[in-house]
DNA sequence: AACGCAGAAATTATCTATAACTTTGGATCG
DNA sequence: CGATCCAAAGTTATAGATAATTTCTGCGTT
């Protein structure tokens, strides 16, 4: 339970509100202000000043000078760009972690799918489909390109929370297994085009707005 | 000259520091400690303490909590990881601006390029390559996949300047002329081909250290 | 009714001060 | 002679306070 204990208060400032803004519970645009937030978790205003700046550098909030921090908006050009740019990095994570990926792991994947497969609500299928993602790619023994990667699913899980709020129908993720397949097989090229491929699948789906229109909802979901 | 004068001290701290670590003039795992760059600025440790974050997100610094923060080392995995990133992601960023390219622009990469082949030293070397890279990617269009190349090149420059400290010598860039004429006849496929492999390109030279010994440095020359 | 302009309230950015932790140097003990 | 412990110095992390800027609110004007 005491977890981060070691952290510093700016570092646990920091998770809290990027966890807030990835599940949606602050709305993209809206202000963040640090003395709120500061009496919120009884301290001062400087770690809370610390946190926005790591906020800021994760594409989580954005800062006008003298004007403060707002959570960062984003629409169907930023959700097509992260992932594209999660097609491009993770595919080369897993070219280099394939040939330390043991069977031991590979079993650890399929169950984090079989898990993916049976999720009820959107949390718990993203965090499947995360520890998936992580599994097969943290062999690679590149820790640059892992933290850019993990922004960059932080970013999606945010997109698909705000598409599918609450709504969420369960789905059997061929991809998932055809990778697994592939790289059992030792069939690392196979397996990273279909990696390549499955990230940009962006999921289209009509959703009723408060205002009773609908409108379409787009995210990441691979 | 007043650049950044809107800017907060924060920031204006963050660049400086980034400017000095990236040239080498502060070494890596040296301490940076926060009452002495304070005064060094004339300001409090708070903005300096905001500045240490942004550093540490692009990878230029490290903090460990309660014990402060060290300028980040480096080693030739670390080159390597940086070179594959850069790779994957002005790749992709290039397919996305070359729809967008005018004839003004690959003018002007074309200078960019005569500049670095002219250059007497590392630092204009650079300045020169890092123009021509942000001219021919720019016009995609993707504002975080950008900033991400931004800060590989920042790590790029850091390794360059750690490898070529002083001594140059001036050599003709064959990619990047085969890159515009492949762009020029409209063939991207082909210019995103050469500057995959262009980046990855590590150029090793033998350096005297200090004791007069010699050690093989290692830095990206694209 | 819409627009624009004070004045007031709220908020940010910074500075000064305080508490807590780490490291360092030296003295004591085995 | 070396290791260990203790104390002091230095440094980091947070708190509280201050000045300056922005935003909000209400009123008057067109």
């Amino acid at each position: 339970m005491a977890k981060g204990m070691d952290d510093t208060i700016a570092v646990r400032i920091g998770k809290a509100l990027a966890d807030r803004i990835i599940s949606g519970a602050i709305e993209p645009g809206a202000r963040l202000r640090q003395d709120h937030i500061a009496e919120e978790f009884n301290t001062s205003h400087v770690p809370v000043r610390e946190a926005f700046r790591r906020l800021e550098a994760q594409g989580l909030a954005v800062s006008e000078p003298r004007r403060g921090v707002r959570v960062a908006a984003f629409d169907l050009g930023e959700v097509k760009e992260v992932a594209e740019m999660r097609a491009a990095l993770e595919v080369l994570a897993l070219r280099h972690a394939a040939p330390h990926l043991t069977s031991a792991i590979l079993d650890q994947a399929e169950e984090a799918t079989k898990a993916g497969d049976k999720s009820r609500d959107v949390r718990s299928w993203e965090e499947a489909n995360r520890a998936f993602h992580r599994l097969i790619l943290t062999p690679c023994g590149m820790p640059r390109l892992l933290a850019t990667i993990d922004d960059l699913h932080a970013a999606s899980a945010r997109f698909l929370f705000a598409a599918w709020r609450s709504e969420w129908e369960t789905r059997t993720d061929q991809d998932h297994r055809a990778i697994l397949t592939a790289l059992r097989q030792g069939n690392t090229e196979s397996a990273a085009a279909i990696l390549g491929r499955h990230v940009q699948w962006i999921g289209r789906k009509p959703v009723r707005t408060a205002s009773g229109a609908t409108r379409e909802a787009f995210a990441i979901v691979g």
